[in-house]
Order: C-alpha cells, then sequence, then structure tokens
DNA sequence: GCGTAACCTGTTTTT
DNA sequence: CAGGTTACGC
C-alpha cells in the first residue's frame, strides 16, 4: 500500500478515531459507543501497525469474543493489508488460548489433543458425581453447580483457594449446599483423568501456565509485541489477568469497548475492568469515539434515555449528525401470534414501500424460545429468514453420538464421550454394567479404557463379551484415526459404529433429517479436508477447530436475503436498517431472573440499548398481552423499558396498532376473562375437597396427610404420611381394612371425602 | 436390559 | 412444550 493509499484511509476518520488509530505505543483504551466505527478504529490501527510502522503481523494478537467478530476484523484487515495479515494471532480468547495451551499442553500434564467439553459435557460429568457422592439431586443441581464453578474459575479461585476461603464456605452452607467444594475438587480431578478442559479451564489453565512457567510466559511475552482486546467490557478477571501478563513487558496494550453494552455479566464480566485498567497502567492513554454514524438521531436519543436510568457508567454522550428520522414504532399486540403477525406484516409493508430486502430486517428477543411464533408468521407470509442461535448444529443428538465417537476414537480417557456410545447403538451393555466398569476403575485406580480391554478379569457373562466387542471395534477406530485423514475417518467410523445405519432405517420424518444431519457433518468434515489452508488434515484438528464453534458461526446462512432472527445478545456487533425488538414485557425482557438486584435491572438495560442502537433507520417494538410459556397461557404486563423511553422518540398510536387496537383490546379483555374464569373453576376444584364422584387418580395437591379417602379395593382409609420419592409423589394410607400401604399417587385410584 | 407410559421440571443470555 | 426420569412389565 502506498503512502496515498494511506493518507486516505486517515482522511476517512474523524479526529478521536484517527487518534485511535495512530498512537499505537503505550497502554491505550478506546471508549466507543454504538455505532462510531469502533471496528474500523481497530482494523485501521493493526493496518497502521503492519504498514508504517513495520510490525510483523507475527507479533500481533487481536482478541475478540465471538468467531463472527474475529472473522470480520481478519476480513477487513486482509483487504487493507492484504496478505502481511496472515499470521496475525487473532480469534476468540478462547479459541486462540485452547491453541496455546495445545502447544504447551504437556507442561501443564495434559496430552496436546486434550478434548474440550462443552457445556453439556460439563453439567452431565456434574450430574454423574452428584450421584457418586449420593448428594441430593434437588440441592446440586447441574445447573446450579456448573455456575458456581465457572464463577470461580473465573475469577481464578482453584478448588484448593475455594475449599479453603471460609465466605464461600458460609455462603455454601447458609444455602443448604456444603459439599459444594468437594464437588468443585471431584469436577476439576475427573476432567484432568479425562484429558479434558471445560470452557472456562481454557482460560483457568492460562493463567497457571503463565503463573507455574515464568520461561513460556516470557516466550510470549516477547512474542506479542502488540495486543489488541476488542469488546473489552466484556471480559472476565481470568481473561483480564491473562492480557494484562502479555503486555507487561512491552506495554503495547489497546482495549476497545463500550460500558453501556456490557451485557455478559452472567459470565462473569466485570466493568471493573476499566475501572482498574487505568490504576494498572497510570499513563494510560483513553480515548473516547462519541459520534454515531450507524443510526438517526431518534433513534441514538431514544438509546440516551434509556441508558440514562442506569447509574453506574462512564460520562460521555453519543451524538449524530444523521437526519432526524422516524420515532419508534410501538407494535401492540393480544397473544404472541398475533405479535407475529403484526411484525410479519410491518415487514411486509416496509419492505414494498420504501425497497428493501429482507436482509435489511432483523427481528431480535430477549430468549431464544421465541422465536417460535415469528418464524410461523414469516413462513405464512412467505417471507425469507434465518434464524441464528438456540440449539447449534454440533450439539444436535445425532451428532453429539457421532462427535462422541470421533472424540473416543482420538481420547480413550473421554469419560463423557465414553458414557454415551458404551451403548449406543444398544449392545446389551445397561446402567448397572456401567456403574460396574466405574467401580473397577477406581478399585483399581485404572482408567476406564484399561477396564474394558481387559473386562473378563473383572466381569463375565454376556455382557463381558459385549464389551469386548465394542472395544475390538473401538481399536479399529482409533487405528483410522491416526492412519487415515479427517474424512476417511469419520466415514469409517459413521459407519461401522452402527449409527448410520440405526439412522438410515429410521424412516420418520426426524429421522430423516438426522440422517441428513450426520451426512452433512461429514460433508462438513470433507470440506475441511478438501480446503488447501487447512494444513493438519487428521481428525484430531478437525475436533479441534469445531470445538468452540456456535451455531452463529454458520457461513451458510450469511449469504441469503433473509430477515434475521436472533437474541440480543447475539446482534452485538452487528447492524440493519429495520430492527425490530419483540416480546417487550415485563418480566420476559426485563427477565424476571433479572430483577433480584438493582445491577442485574441495569444490565438488562444495557441491553435494550445494545438492541435499539443495532438499527439504522427505524425501530419497532413490540408486546403481546399474552404468551404461551413453557406450554401455559401468561397474561403479560407491558415492560417498564417502555415507559422509560422519553415520549417524544416513540409514536404510541402508530397506524399498525391503532387498525386493530380496539377489537384487539375486547378480544383481550375477553380472553384475559376467560384465562381467570378457568382459574377460578380450578381453584375451587382444588381447595373445596368435593368427594369425587368416581376412583381417580388423586391429585396430589388435593391430598394431605390426616385426608380420609377410599380406595376401590382397600376401601377406606386415612392418610398418614405424605412422601416425595424421586420425581414421584406417594401417600401412606392406613386402611381400615388391610392396613397401612404406600400408594404411589400418578397411579391410586382414590375417592377423596371430606 | 429394554420399551413404554406417565410424570416432573425448568422456564436467560454464550464461549 | 420438551427433555429427562421413573416405574413397571416383559
Amino acid at each position: 500500500m502506498s503512502d496515498d493509499v494511506a493518507q486516505t484511509y486517515l482522511d476517512e476518520l474523524n479526529e478521536a478515531q484517527r487518534e485511535g488509530v495512530i498512537n499505537t505505543d503505550g497502554p491505550s483504551m478506546i471508549i466507543a459507543g454504538a455505532g462510531s466505527g469502533k471496528t474500523r478504529v481497530l482494523t485501521y490501527r493493526i493496518a497502521h501497525l503492519i504498514r508504517h510502522h513495520n510490525v510483523d503481523s507475527f507479533n500481533i494478537m487481536a482478541l475478540t469474543f465471538t468467531n463472527k467478530a474475529a472473522r470480520e476484523m481478519r476480513t477487513r484487515i486482509e483487504r487493507v493489508v492484504g496478505t502481511d495479515a496472515r499470521n496475525i494471532w487473532m480469534g476468540t480468547f478462547h479459541s486462540v488460548f485452547a491453541r496455546m495451551l495445545r502447544a504447551e499442553a504437556s507442561k501443564l500434564g495434559f496430552p496436546s489433543n486434550f478434548t474440550i467439553y462443552d457445556t453439556q459435557d460439563s453439567k452431565s460429568l456434574i450430574k454423574s458425581i452428584v450421584k457418586e457422592m449420593r448428594l441430593d439431586d434437588k440441592m446440586y443441581k447441574p445447573n446450579v453447580v456448573y455456575n458456581r464453578i465457572s464463577g470461580a474459575k473465573n475469577r481464578l479461585v482453584s478448588w484448593q483457594e475455594y475449599m479453603s476461603n471460609p465466605v464461600y464456605k458460609a455462603d455454601d452452607q447458609e444455602n443448604g449446599k456444603p459439599e459444594m467444594g468437594n464437588i468443585y475438587k471431584t469436577y476439576v480431578n475427573r476432567c484432568v483423568k479425562s484429558d479434558a478442559m471445560d470452557f472456562d479451564d481454557l482460560l483457568f489453565n492460562t493463567n497457571v501456565l503463565f503463573r507455574d512457567h515464568p520461561d513460556v510466559l516470557n516466550k510470549y511475552q516477547h512474542r506479542f509485541h502488540y495486543i489488541m482486546v476488542d469488546e473489552f467490557q466484556d471480559t472476565n478477571i481470568s481473561q483480564y489477568v491473562i492480557t494484562r501478563k502479555l503486555a507487561s513487558v512491552r506495554q503495547n496494550i489497546c482495549v476497545v469497548g463500550d460500558d453501556a453494552q456490557s451485557i455478559y455479566g452472567f459470565r462473569g464480566a466485570d466493568i471493573q475492568n476499566i475501572l482498574n485498567f487505568e490504576k494498572d497502567y497510570p499513563d494510560l492513554r483513553v480515548v473516547k469515539l462519541e459520534q454515531n454514524y450507524r443510526s438517526t438521531q431518534n433513534i441514538v436519543n431514544a438509546a440516551n434515555s434509556i441508558i440514562n436510568n442506569n447509574k453506574a457508567q462512564l460520562r460521555k454522550s453519543i451524538w449524530t449528525e444523521n437526519e432526524a428520522g422516524h420515532q419508534l414504532e410501538l407494535i401492540k399486540a393480544t397473544s404472541d401470534n398475533e405479535e407475529g403477525k403484526l411484525v410479519a406484516s410491518a415487514i411486509f409493508e416496509e419492505k414494498v414501500n420504501n425497497l428493501l430486502k429482507n436482509s435489511d430486517f432483523a427481528i431480535l428477543y430477549r430468549t431464544n424460545s421465541q422465536s417460535r411464533s415469528m418464524e410461523e408468521a414469516l413462513r405464512r407470509m412467505n417471507i425469507k429468514y434465518k434464524v441464528f442461535g438456540g440449539l447449534s448444529f454440533y450439539q444436535r443428538k445425532e451428532i453429539k453420538d457421532i462427535l462422541a465417537y470421533l472424540r473416543f476414537a482420538i481420547n480413550q480417557n473421554d469419560e463423557q464421550a465414553l458414557r454415551r456410545i458404551i451403548n449406543l447403538p444398544k449392545r446389551g451393555i445397561g446402567a448397572s454394567s456401567i456403574d460396574k466398569i466405574v467401580v473397577a476403575a477406581y478399585d483399581h485406580d485404572i482408567s476406564f479404557w484399561e477396564v474394558i480391554t481387559n473386562i473378563h478379569s473383572f466381569l463375565g457373562g454376556r455382557v463381558a463379551d459385549a464389551i469386548r466387542d465394542f472395544a475390538t471395534t473401538i481399536r479399529s477406530f482409533m487405528i483410522s484415526a491416526q492412519n487415515k485423514d479427517a474424512f476417511e475417518a469419520a466415514s469409517h467410523i459413521a459407519k461401522n459404529s452402527g449409527l448410520l445405519k440405526e439412522l438410515y432405517e429410521d424412516k420418520t420424518v426426524e429421522g430423516l433429517n438426522r440422517y441428513e444431519n450426520v451426512q452433512e457433518l461429514l460433508n462438513a468434515i470433507k470440506e475441511y479436508v478438501d480446503n488447501p489452508e487447512v494444513t493438519e488434515k487428521n481428525l484430531g484438528s478437525f475436533l479441534q477447530e469445531i470445538a468452540l464453534l456456535t451455531d452463529n458461526d454458520d457461513d451458510k446462512k450469511n449469504n441469503d436475503d433473509a430477515v434475521t432472527l436472533m437474541t440480543i445478545h447475539s446482534a452485538k456487533g452487528l447492524e440493519f436498517k429495520m430492527v425490530f425488538i419483540v416480546g417487550m414485557e415485563e418480566d420476559l425482557f426485563p427477565s424476571q431472573m433479572m430483577l433480584s438486584s438493582r445491577a442485574d435491572l441495569e444490565e438488562e438495560r444495557r441491553l435494550f440499548y445494545v438492541a435499539l442502537t443495532r438499527a439504522e433507520k427505524r425501530v419497532f417494538l413490540s408486546y403481546a398481552l399474552n404468551r404461551y410459556r413453557f406450554g401455559r397461557l401468561k397474561t403479560c404486563e407491558p415492560s417498564r423499558f417502555l415507559e422509560e423511553i422519553d415520549p417524544q422518540f416513540i409514536r404510541q398510536n402508530s397506524s399498525v396498532s391503532s387498525r386493530t387496537s380496539q377489537t384487539n383490546n375486547n378480544y383481550a379483555r375477553n380472553l384475559v376473562n376467560g384465562i381467570n374464569h378457568q382459574k377460578k373453576r380450578a381453584f375451587v376444584q382444588k381447595t373445596s375437597y368435593q368427594p369425587s364422584t368416581d376412583f381417580k387418580p388423586s391429585d396430589t395437591t388435593n391430598l394431605i396427610e390426616g385426608m380420609k379417602v377410599e380406595h376401590p379395593k382397600f376401601g377406606f382409609g386415612t392418610v398418614t404420611q405424605m412422601d416425595i420419592q424421586g420425581s414421584q409423589r406417594k401417600a401412606k394410607v392406613d386402611f381400615d381394612e388391610v392396613g397401612e400401604k404406600t400408594l404411589l399417587l400418578a397411579f391410586a385410584k382414590l375417592k377423596i371425602h371430606n
């Protein structure tokens, strides 16, 4: 690139942006408001380093939070500097440090082909640990335990520190979970035994690596002369410490972020990192990008009027020179289905009136489950759409099953993979046999695989033979994983595991779908192998490649002209001409889970801010007065956020809603009354204990101790004790004729008497 | 050990 | 609603 071109790109920038690009040395922080050209500054900064300071791309590290952001940045940099950018270490925190850990794995006692456990794997491991420890699984739910462990790791608290920390101990005691520390310890040990790391381990263990191996740290400190972090407001402590250590020699660290867009608190992101940053780097240069180039004045002002309700924020003022634009439009609906219809027809109308493409529209929601009603309405109106998020391709059962085989062919210590495949397809190896293998492995302090390969010294009979055959199959898979390329190995394994055959024989619609999915997986592997840029073509490297992918990374989705449906979280960093934010209802957005603390409400508000600032031209907000949630129709209140918007920026009686509002209101009233009516009837039935006219399986809410009941076989009796065993409720009844019986309430035909 | 029927439970966002 | 769990009969 000539100096002319260099001058051109600097000319494109405003003063603040230029400052962000050219001050490359020393620590700097760029506070970048929404739509202020943040990515442009970051890419030009890197281009500037390479072009004007002759920095080798080998010495640059650029960290993002999503694969999509990383890819976007790479293509944009390549557009400016071409292939000179190819050696930049650029990617998500997780993928970059996974790569580093693979290179240094032996120092931590891991093999370099360690497995990465996804959330599902982690939770099912926790589940089996809780079961083995004979703890109450109602108290130690996998979700809760996982979040607790994850939180600890993100704060760099090891299990040793966790167990010796009186604050955690007291906290767990108070919550009735005194064994949490022990579970944490066992969980970590089991991961190590499985040669596996979970998502948080990738960062935690990088910290361990840097702490315990100064030579390794030193090597990377001198390798990375320039470090850049995008979306800095989303870093957790673990990530922050990694970057601080890496930058401590050269001090050339540049972080870009916006405290108003911090929406990953639940993942341990800590706004404090922005504040600490000034303390850790006293000669920090701070640049604020405050001019918004994306949205109309109305959208910017409305967004500001929302975010100003938050107490915790850095002072900055986002402004724009763009046109005033339309007010935000409010769409009121009586049900989620009607909401879908109104949104779809609004899209249709706007599309026709303004000659827009499908891809100019996005429908954003708080939870993935909200996509359903939108999808239906769009399908009916024949509008093409694409849904991001939700269950990713790689999380589908049939795909995870195949992947478990592939994983196990690479790593025989992978416990979660083994549990998944040992009896799939059915080989007559049931739960009790698996328990025996676990026990044998513990008794002799050997791996599951060692038990399986010597099964006849532990077990006899048909099951042992089945396990031996399984081991033989796996051995052949191990050989093909080693000797063949990823595609050949995967095809061999899919065929000979019996999974493909089983799916092929399932001729139901879902079965066909599953079979196609597996074929698609094989195609993806084929593509991977055929890609000339890929140097390592074996199965292990393919698995490493996909371990950190999410549904939002599907490239195929990015080329179609289709309306985008996604959660607000995944919309961060994107922009659309018109944005629909749906489900603006109290308890849904802001989420009811969040109402426990003020800080959490502020994060919800930032989420709303993010959603609004995705839009260039127009924003539509919609809510439904009735919505199906978890199979139940629920009446809803409009979100408090609707009232927080300064009224001058929002149009209350839009054409869309006024057309239908009168009938809607009547309909809604009837609907609500109907529901209340039904609820009332149910209430009467449940609490009045009318003698049943017939013998029925008892309603569990009706039956209480001391109640008189009649049973068709045992006659009259009195309930002496109610009991919950597992997930089922039981009642002990003392019958006048036959004495005490325990009845499973789900099946017990009883008449209840007053 | 397996298939089936009935039951329970969560109901937030993502690498 | 969907995914997971349990009891029961074979």
